[in-house]
DNA sequence: TTGCAATTACGACAAGAGTCGTATAACTTT
DNA sequence: AAAGTTATACGACTCTTGTCGTAATTGCAA
C-alpha cells in the first residue's frame, strides 16, 4: 500500500527534519532560504502535500504546527537507493560502488572512509 | 554548458544503447516492449526529444535512423550518482555505501563483490 | 475585545514528462 | 509508377511538481 517516494524538494525537507525534529514550517523555510530563494507558501504547500501523502504528520502548537517525519531516514534512503541502483546501474550495487570509487568527484577522504567501513565489516563477520 | 540529466524513461533507452549500438527506434521499442506495454510513437517521441537535447544522435539508414548515445555510460552514471549522493545522502558517499551494505535488499553476493572491489583497490594503491 | 501580525488554506498557473492519435513522408514490391 | 507498408513528424492531452498570490483563520497584545 505504501509507495513512499519523496521528490527532490520533499527530500530536502526530510533531510532537515531528520536532523532535528519537530520543526515548524517557518523553521524549515528559514533553513531552506539560506541556500536558495523560494516563497514561504511554496514550502508550506509542499509540506501540506507531504502530510496528505503520509510522508509527514503534524501536531497543533499554538497558532502553527509542529511537523514530524513519518519514516526513518534509513528506511527512506534505502528505498530510494534500491530504486536508483535498479534504474541507473541495472540492479548491480557493486557497479555503483565501482563507479563511486572511480569517480573524480568522490574525494580521497570519502574513499578511505568507504574502505574503512568495509574493513570494519570484514572484522565483524570474522569474529 | 551541458546539463545532461536523463529521466527514468530516457535512462531505460540509454541502458539499452550502451549494451549494443547503434539501434533503430524499432529495435529499442521491441526490447522495451518485452517488459512493459507502451506505444511505438511514445518510444519514438522520447528518442526524438533526446536527440534534440543532445543525449542521442542519429544517422539516416534507408527509411529509418540509427541512434547512438552521445555520452559514455560511465560519464552519465557518474553524473547521476553525484546528484543522487547529494540529494539523498547529503553528499556523503560513505553513508551511501554504509546504507548499501546494511540494506536487506542488497544480496550477500553483491556485498562480497563490493568487498572484493575494495580489496583490489587496496592492493593496487599499495603496489 | 478588537485589531494586528503571523500562519494556514486554497486555487491557479507554468513547465516538463510521458502518453498516444493522426498525418506525412519514404522506401518496396508488384 | 501505383499501391502498400513502414517509419517519422507533429500536435494534443494528462499528470505531476514546483511555484506563488490571495483569502481566511488564529492567537496574542494593546
Amino acid at each position: 500500500m505504501e509507495k513512499v517516494a519523496p521528490t527532490a524538494a520533499e527530500l530536502e525537507i526530510l533531510n532537515i527534519l531528520w536532523k532535528k525534529e519537530p520543526l515548524t514550517v517557518k523553521d524549515i523555510h528559514d533553513l531552506i532560504s539560506v541556500n536558495k530563494s523560494v516563497g514561504y507558501t511554496t514550502t508550506l504547500k509542499i509540506m501540506q502535500k507531504m502530510t496528505t501523502k503520509g510522508l509527514l504528520h503534524r501536531k497543533a502548537n499554538g497558532k502553527s504546527h509542529l511537523y514530524y517525519s513519518s519514516y526513518k531516514k534509513e528506511e527512506t534512503r534505502g528505498r530510494l537507493l534500491d530504486r536508483f541502483v535498479d534504474s541507473t546501474f541495472g540492479g548491480s550495487a557493486s557497479s555503483l560502488v565501482m563507479q563511486l570509487l572511480g569517480n573524480k568527484t568522490t574525494s580521497k577522504e570519502e574513499i578511505s572512509e568507504i574502505k574503512k567501513i568495509i574493513e570494519q565489516m570484514e572484522n565483524e563477520s570474522n569474529s
